[in-house]
DNA sequence: AGCACGCCGACT
DNA sequence: GTCGGCGTGCTC
């Protein structure tokens, strides 16, 4: 067993397979699988995974010795391997991406080169280059711009390059001193200093009063003694000096009151038997926890996972990033202390290390997290929690483009324990499994207060337009509005654009503003005083005349969340308002600042796009407005139905959760829509109904797998061309039964100045679909590159843009 | 990816 | 004749 199989950081079709390595003498029996190591690849040393051990290779007489292990411990175990080999294939991804994508990305390595100086003979030439030193890193000389000479001393013999691997993770170390004085020895050092060491007799004195058998430098330093004075007692022997690590704890600062479990309803209790049986016996079911909002689903959560670690278990629970707000953080550190490891995107990347690190320590037994949280290196997992399952935020959508749903499934599998998805409006796939009894579903169908869910009033537009109201308030919406501004109660207006308006377009000649590299019109930000592109970031002035006719006559379409502030203000110019979208929580920690400033009653309307519409639940909010139902409604994307009525639903439920009595208004210009029409009623499975329908007629999931392909290049007829080519190659290889659209031209027909055609195959059941697929890959992998195509292959699809 | 090798044009 | 352009192919 003296060679390793090694995946290598190199993300390319050519390299996605293990490579054989020596391992040295003295790393004998330290390397192991799962490790990362530094191996030489080529003239370069880089990052690899060791993957597995053996002790014969077909490669034998050309073997190198692997450089050194990163870590001391592995890093992936053999679940985790074994998960990133089989994400690979599932996803058509490179294996490296996989166990990247698994790792907190401080793991990831940077690489750095450096010229190092081997002739140290007298040479007034080399002595230049070097700078007097004996190495020079590879930046340096390129600022230098003495490249070309060090590559001739190389061949001369005189100098090397060396390639070091860099991780970027940091371990916060802090100083920490020790004493090994008892009282009586101290006092006696304190009676002989000097008077003039007036800080050291401070320290002595403060040490005495404390009796702890270690302080921190920032203690000693809070008390008030200077570097000086401590290094002074070091010498003296009163302390010894040493460096520990630390946590970079993000809540350090946030005091959290323990809770005790509730006593549950009779309906949760009889929704939490099942999985806790299921956790007692150790098997692998899914659970479809369907709940309205507000019946007490995190109870039911917050009771198994006490379960789990009744048992001697670990917990993951996953929660949209948008919704993993302080409040949410706090219920499961409240219940489990110290036991609960965060992970989400607003920590830094050395906080998300060390709450990773706590993890693979078995210090934390419980993670709350976003998408990538589902790798959490545990071994012995009891349940996986997936909240608000529905949300299309668990599907990655760069490589690899994975569904945690799908991972938490494969790792439950692995582990023999319960996953739970959570939602008041279930993922239409999911209520169709929980159907077919292929997951076993659970209801709650109470609130747990047993308030009736909030009265929703559906307002047709067009009819406000046709009686003269040209406002974006229905006169509805307006007296609520006003009526809660009398009574100082809050209220939650829901708009789900941003910017200020969505296009300009000349009135004379119908010109509309359009970005020069996408196929898209600009988008007007009336802050920054600039038309936009979403997709690109191009931006350009406004105009003020038209740029096609010269006329004055230019209006602005559509409203966004700055037009309707604006509006707000001119309306009721009493009313205090929070604007919360992409645009204001820009700069970390702004999220929170905005909504604190709203519960604490500083606001009276808090205005905002997506990232409202979720986990709020503000006592004093009566009234929920929805300013245009429809924006959703009319997206080429087969969900667009079921996105409008999660949405809809979701947002009518942060009205009047509490004592106050809530209401929600809902704006359209298509109330005869079902997805709006049923989410006024909240009725849920008359819209499964209805929808599954609709995706029976045009066979999209449930009923059929997709998968898409998308192919983008410069020039139009070479991306058709090739389009046309891979979609022939796969319809040859599979079934009838599948359903090909395509080559057609992607919903954006171009970003970027690239032109974008796309084929959508549905199916069934086609083992032959992934072989086919990664042949595609293979085959015009050296095409793709030479000629500067992209390709990318999407296994079940959320993005159709 | 990143680097070496190799085969052709414009210069000392 | 040589320096350097970037097309091709390999990395255990």
């Amino acid at each position: 067993m003296n060679i390793a199989t090694v995946i290598v950081d190199v993300p390319t079709l050519g390299t996605d397979k293990e490579f054989d390595y020596l391992i040295p003498e003295k790393w004998k029996g330290i390397i192991e699988r799962g490790m990362r190591v530094a191996v030489p690849f080529g003239p370069r040393t880089i990052q690899g995974f060791v993957t597995g051990l053996k002790s014969n290779s077909p490669y034998k007489d050309k073997l190198k010795e692997l450089k050194e292990p990163l870590d001391l411990t592995p890093v992936l175990n053999k679940e985790l391997l074994e998960l990133g080999e089989w994400l690979a294939t599932d996803t058509l991804s490179f294996k490296i991406s996989c166990f990247q994508a698994m790792l907190p990305a401080a793991m990831k390595a940077k690489y750095e080169k450096r010229f190092l100086r081997i002739n140290m003979e007298d040479n007034p030439f080399l002595d230049d280059l070097f700078g007097g030193k004996t190495e020079i890193t590879w930046k340096k000389a390129e600022e230098r711009n003495i490249l070309p000479a060090l590559h001739a001393e190389i061949k001369l013999g005189n100098a090397e390059v060396v390639y070091d691997v860099k991780s970027l993770a940091r371990k916060k170390m802090i100083k920490v001193y020790e004493t090994m004085m008892d009282n009586e020895e101290m006092l006696t050092l304190l009676n002989s200093l000097p008077a003039n060491a007036s800080n050291q007799k401070m320290i002595l004195e403060y040490v005495l009063k404390q009796q702890s058998a270690q302080y921190t430098a920032k203690e000693l330093t809070d008390a008030g003694a200077p570097q000086s004075s401590i290094h002074g007692l070091v010498k003296k022997g009163v302390f010894t000096e040493k460096n520990e690590e630390v946590y970079r704890d993000p809540f350090e600062h946030k005091q959290f009151d323990r809770t005790a479990p509730f006593l549950l309803t009779n309906e949760q209790r009889e929704v939490i038997t099942p999985i806790l049986d299921t956790i007692e016996s150790k098997k692998y079911e899914t659970f479809l926890l369907y709940g309205v909002t507000g019946s007490g689903k995190t109870e039911i959560y917050l009771q198994s996972i006490q379960k789990v670690l009744d048992k001697g278990q670990e917990a993951i629970v996953l929660v949209p990033e948008i919704s993993l707000t302080p409040q949410m953080v706090d219920r499961f550190k409240s219940r489990f202390g110290n036991d609960v490891a965060v992970l989400h995107s607003g920590l830094s990347i050395g906080e998300k290390y060390d709450e990773w690190r706590k993890v693979q320590r078995k210090e934390a037994r419980v993670v709350v997290g976003a998408r990538s949280a589902i790798f959490a290196p545990f071994e012995n997992i009891g349940i996986i929690i997936i909240d608000e399952e529905h949300e299309t935020s668990y599907k990655q959508e760069e490589l690899p483009r994975y569904h945690a749903r799908d991972v938490a499934i494969y790792r439950a599998k692995y582990h023999q324990c319960p996953v739970i998805l959570g939602s008041a409006t279930p993922a239409l796939e999911s209520f169709a499994r929980a159907q077919k009894k292929v997951y076993h579903q659970l209801t709650l169908s109470k609130r747990m207060n047993n308030k009736s869910l909030p009265p929703v009033s559906i307002i047709d537009m067009r009819e406000e337009m046709r009686d003269g109201n040209r406002s974006m308030f229905s006169r509805e919406l307006h007296t609520k509005l006003a009526d809660r501004l009398e009574k100082k109660e809050q209220t939650i207006l829901f708009l789900n654009k941003r910017g200020h308006s969505s296009f300009m377009m000349c009135r004379d000649c119908g010109y509309v503003m359009q970005c020069p590299h996408c196929d898209i019109s600009l988008t007007f930000h009336r802050y920054t005083n600039e038309m936009k592109c979403h997709y690109c970031g191009f931006n350009t002035f406004v105009p003020h005349t038209c740029p096609e006719c010269s006329s004055n006559h230019i209006r602005y379409f559509g409203t966004g969340t700055q037009k309707v502030e604006e509006e707000l203000y001119k309306v009721f110019p009493e009313a205090r308002v929070v604007r919360m979208d992409v645009d204001t929580t820009g700069r970390k920690g702004a999220h929170e600042k905005l909504l604190e400033h709203f519960q604490s009653g500083k606001a009276d309307i808090l205005l905002g796009t997506q990232m409202i519409a979720k986990g709020l639940d503000f006592p004093n909010i009566t009234l929920v407005g929805v300013l245009s139902a429809d924006t959703m409604l009319h997206l080429p994307d087969f969900r667009a139905s079921e996105k409008t009525f999660q949405l809809l639903t979701q947002v009518s439920g942060r009205a009047g959760r509490h004592e106050l009595n809530g209401e929600v208004v809902i704006q359209t210009y298509t109330p005869e829509h079902y997805s709006i029409e049923y989410a006024g009623q909240q009725d849920y499975d008359r819209f499964y109904q209805q929808e599954m329908v609709m995706r029976k007629v045009g066979s999209y999931p449930p009923f059929y797998y997709l998968t898409l392909i998308t192919i983008s290049h410069e020039d139009l007829m070479k991306t058709v061309s090739t389009t046309e080519k891979i979609t022939k190659y796969v319809q040859s290889r599979i079934s009838d039964e599948a359903i090909i659209l395509g080559p057609v031209a992607s919903p954006i027909p171009r970003i970027n100045n690239r032109y974008r055609y796309q084929c959508l195959i549905k199916y069934k059941h086609e083992p032959e679909l992934k072989p086919t697929l990664h042949k595609v890959l293979e085959h015009y992998q050296q095409q793709f590159i030479k000629e500067g195509l992209t390709i990318s292959i999407d296994v079940n699809p959320y993005m159709m843009m």
